[in-house]
RNA sequence: GCCUCUGUAGCUCAGUUGGUAGAGCAGCGGACUGAAAAUCCGCGUGUCGCUGGUUCGAUUCCGGCCGGAGGCA
């Protein structure tokens, strides 16, 4: 079968990633499919930097502002929904371009990484977890060692919530996550992917973006949204999201909103970070560089490329 | 001007009864298959303010100087 060609633009938070994904996309006649595991939610739009109408300059997104924030999300709902996504804009002749920063879901997606019918069960986690408090982590991973010891072995014990997955998953479908690991590499990619990363000379100069994006914020109205968000309830992933819980102390009283706020930026860059991380192990990636301006506009430098390799 | 306290990692601080030092945070590296903006693991990066003295040996004890805080004037 004749593998779909799709662009992807990744990289850390504040990067420049969603202004290049529609410069290619307007280049080359492309649609942006999302990457991101919050900026799926609707509301939120601050402190996600969901990128604005004006951003878009006309291109579609997708995978974008589609799912209350009350209801789960997990990365073989984004692979199923985002391959739908992108047949179908590879169908009406379009270029699909996948961008943003989570690289559990990018990664996924790309290799062709296979879910099975597994799901979750909230119930046993929570069971397990109550164990956990009790009985302490170590018990869990020694049980999870008599039926899947390859899996129990490359688990810390301090790494409940991957030894609690582990279990729930033997649970649920008899197979150990290990079993699941291989056959979800089984088979094929169906993308030919040319990935496209924004990197940094200086690591200095991302924290400074990350800096200004969250002053960035204030401004923009991310003390009102984060108002509305205290005043909901029955978030799940979406509570994760960096923006909201870090000013909670300052929405108690217990804290300055200055010292919130350096907080928040402390935990974006740690994220950031871990992005680096992860993007650095993936192979096969066109690194770019945002802050080496002799080389020309990140549009101009992947516009180079992809013509230099012949991709489309 | 005098008195007291103080100066140790990027920051806040421990500590060494004299044998060149260690925590938290920051920072750096890594892992990652249904919570992933989550979760977890690893790494100390240093003229111990400067300068003399005592000592086999001083970041530690003593003197002087410099910087900081407080008190008395």
């Amino acid at each position: 079968m004749e593998k779909i060609k799709v662009l992807a633009v990744v990289g850390p938070t504040a990067s420049g990633k969603s202004a290049l994904a529609v410069e290619l996309a307007k280049a080359f006649g492309g649609e942006v499919v999302s990457c991101d595991s919050m900026q799926i939610y609707k509301h939120m739009a601050v402190a996600t930097a969901k990128p604005t109408a004006e951003e878009m300059r006309g291109i579609p997104h997708h995978l974008i502002d589609f799912l209350e924030p009350s209801e789960r999300f997990s990365v073989a709902e984004y692979v199923t929904l985002a391959g739908a996504a992108i047949r179908d804009i590879h169908a009406r002749g379009k270029l699909p371009i996948i961008c943003g920063g989570t690289g559990l879901y990018f990664s996924s997606l790309i290799h062709g990484v296979t879910f099975s019918e597994a799901g979750s069960d909230p119930a046993y986690r929570k069971a397990l977890e109550q164990r956990a408090a009790s009985e302490g982590a170590q018990v869990l991973l020694d049980e999870l060692r008599a039926f899947d010891p390859e899996s129990a072995a490359k688990l810390h014990p301090n790494n409940l919530k991957r030894i609690i997955r582990a279990m729930e998953h033997y649970k649920l479908t008899g197979k150990t996550i290990t079993e699941q690991n291989e056959m979800s590499r089984a088979t094929p990619s169906a993308y030919e992917a040319l990935t496209f990363a924004i990197g940094f000379r200086d690591r200095q100069n991302l924290y400074e973006r990350i800096h200004r994006r969250v002053d960035h914020m204030c401004e923009t109205g991310l003390l009102a949204e984060a108002a509305w968000y205290f005043a909901q309830s029955g978030f799940s992933t979406a509570s994760a999201a960096i923006g909201y819980k870090e000013l909670q102390p300052y929405f108690e009283g217990v804290m300055s909103l200055e010292e919130a706020l350096e907080n928040l930026k402390k935990e974006t860059r740690h994220y950031a970070k871990r992005q680096l991380t992860w993007f650095r192990r993936e192979e096969n990636i066109r690194w770019l560089y945002a802050d080496a301006p002799e080389q020309g506009s990140l549009a101009a430098q992947a516009c180079a490329i992809i013509e230099k390799e012949s991709f489309i």
